[in-house]
DNA sequence: CTGTGTTGCTTGCGGGTGCAACTAATCATA
DNA sequence: TATGATTAGTTGCACCCGCAAGCAACACAG
């Protein structure tokens, strides 16, 4: 079959959104690194201070972070290493490891998400508007949606 | 000053974008795998098949795919060694390189562009629709507009 | 022409990540 | 209970990338 290119639109369109990620997050990450974490990090301290008793099991983080199992044995290392996050075996199941919420890492949390959220609100929220951001829900939305259906996993 | 947190919308908004991203990415690369290359790959060779005389200047060429100079270098040792791309110095400035598209290169451009844009076209374009392709287009174009406007470099 | 600053590219190094292999623990089934 | 399959987590390995340093070539002021 013939391949259908792209019209200009849709070229225009994909392309504005490849080369505008690759900024944005590069910005995101420079606004936090001055507190001396990643956005990897920074996720780690949402998903876990939003958790109940700020801990999580290891392969359900590794899932809501979207790392695989190594990727996320790697990254608590240095969270741990920072102090931020406690490993602590669990007593029903001994294969799994809490990843828990240290008092510093919360009050790191404290610290930083005014910091992230205003980042965000700057580059993206502010500039975008209610309906703009109204629309990268949306269009969002439908992508995830199509891909969550597409592969079941 | 107080911290001005995101509005529901606003959270969501913000989360399906950043995890419909991954996963996104991750489908397009998937795509791209059982053809020998990454979506990295790829770019350089989009690139250089629409530059005069399908060659770009090592800098320009970084530039165009967000690169620093050092992961240039080494993206292109790669494709050097696939017989993608070859490296050719310049007669009038001895500085720089010429990343030189070859047949080979030019022989996987066609086979692989096809691919690709049936890969975006599925996960992304088709499920949006005109109108949400539009959006997307607005909503990125945007976001950079503001990001280069603020960072002129 | 000479010295200084700039530009283009490569290399050394360290950090982040995924895959495959491995261990340990649990579950399922005979 | 015993065996095989599954699940949780870690480690070895390889790859990709950016930063800083280094080198070579160019540009320009004096």
């Amino acid at each position: 079959m013939a391949t259908e290119w792209l019209s200009d639109v849709e070229q225009d369109s994909w392309r504005n959104f490849i080369m505008s990620v690759h900024d944005l997050m590069a910005v995101l990450e420079a606004d936090l690194a001055p507190h001396g974490l990643a956005m990897g990090d920074y996720e780690v301290l949402v998903w876990l201070s939003e958790a109940e008793q700020s801990r999580m099991r290891m392969c359900d983080l590794a899932g809501a972070l979207q790392l695989s199992p190594s990727g996320l044995t790697r990254r608590l290392d240095g969270m741990v290493r920072s102090g931020w996050v406690e490993r602590a075996s669990c007593d029903s199941d001994r294969r799994v490891m809490w990843a828990h919420l240290t008092a510093d890492g919360l009050a790191k949390m404290n610290e930083v998400a005014p910091v992230h959220v205003a980042s965000v609100r700057q580059h993206v929220l502010t500039p975008l508007g209610d309906e703009g951001v109204a629309q990268l829900g949306e269009v969002f939305g439908r992508i995830r949606e199509h891909l969550l259906a597409s592969q079941p996993t």
